[in-house]
DNA sequence: CCAAAAGTGTTATTGATACACCCATGC
DNA sequence: GCATGGGTGTATCAATAACACTTTTGG
């Protein structure tokens, strides 16, 4: 078996990212106006092509660098996605990540070229180019599956949280409500945070204390 | 941002399988003996090239065919590994799968040329060409993962079972021991099984009934 | 009657849910 | 002093875990 055959594809290879965000009580995806054909004018995942001796990972840190500024982020392979006609020009073949970033950590993308980025709410994206929307579908199937089950949302926070922060994010997320008292149990009694003794004050009101997680790799609750 | 640069690579593509059955209360992986370079003599996961116009799923189901001879299984896409020197030929991604199969169910694979298939325990599988072990591994834990909160038990069990046949199950994957009745009410309260009615008499003992999966999909539970 | 696997209920513990008021601060 | 979000406890219910004996069959 080798590649010496033609009935072998050697198709090209894109890495495209699900990069989410929670602002303005939304979460919210960044998403590119397309420069060229196919799909000149459409909107699209962040994505490129995958260099020679360039590992699937690399690319992906490449492609959120270039489009969101940010080196440093909750990043997890989500599937790839190959069926033949995916791409209307030739084969290619997209192996998709999906990526977490603290609104506060945004930066301007160091690219020049794309000036044509937004961060639509997730509910509200446009049509996408290619097959993007099955591929934002999956990535937010598995935000949600993990938030269940893992403490991801570490990703949306910055370094420092209150209680109220964190629960916003999982009402923003799963789109559900929770009892505050019982989700501060909840919470305090996975054994993932820790209080940070500062007090966070903004506003007329009382100010709340400021939470960290633990340095820990994700971790899987239950 | 097309094709048309050197810089931008076009791998080969392959799919490779870890295909699961339990036998002999031991989890088990078929290995195909490989007779060809690199490794040539050595073991791996079943594989092959992906051809030219065809999707990742129908090589995967092909490879299926081939090596298990068997086309309608559990199938689920693993991940896709694609660091630049996995295959010391030349660059090659492969998209990975994970099959289940019941052990009744297999057959002789229609390809001749392959004739050095094994089923090891998984536990005890030799060393594999290429990365293949890090994919056996990814596997193994995906499969006990979903064990947890999934009926992906389906996939293993013959059409009717009992409930020890069940429960022997859960254990050997999942390499611990569960109490009869508090399993026994586990999974009838789960209400994805039905009983058959018809029982199941075997040896020097109480004939046990036999229970079988409503048709559905697989099943998220919790 | 013996060996082997099937089948069955109750109690204790743990985790999840429902629910309402006082506190600290800025203005 | 009032508006705003921070912070707290208890009672009920559901799910899980621990635990041992009787039943049916073949030989």
């Amino acid at each position: 078996m080798n590649t010496k055959y033609a009935e072998y594809e050697q198709p090209s290879i894109t890495v495209d990212l699900v990069i989410f965000t929670v602002n303005n009580e939304m979460l919210k995806v960044l998403l590119t106006k397309r420069a060229e054909a196919p799909f000149e004018g459409g909107w699209s995942l962040p994505g490129g092509f995958l260099f020679k001796g360039e590992s699937l990972e690399a690319a992906a840190l490449r492609v959120l660098k270039e489009k969101a500024g940010v080196p440093n982020v909750y990043l997890e392979q989500l599937y790839t996605f190959g069926k033949p006609n995916r791409d209307p020009r030739t084969r290619v073949i997209t192996v998709a990540y999906f990526a977490l970033i603290p609104w506060e950590n945004l930066n301007q993308p160091e690219s020049t070229k794309i000036t044509d980025l937004k961060w639509p709410d997730v509910s509200q994206a446009p049509r996408l180019a290619f097959d993007h929307k099955e591929i934002l579908n999956t990535a937010v199937q598995r935000l949600r599956a993990k938030m269940n089950y893992s403490n991801i949302v570490y990703g949306l926070l910055p370094e420092q949280f209150t209680l109220s922060d964190l629960q916003k994010m999982y009402e923003i997320i799963l789109g559900s409500t929770f009892d505050k008292r019982n989700f501060r149990k909840r919470m305090l009694a996975s054994g993932l945070l820790q209080e940070t003794g500062k007090k966070h004050a903004l506003g007329a009101h009382r100010p709340a204390m400021l939470y960290q997680f633990k340095k820990m790799e994700i971790t899987f609750l239950n």
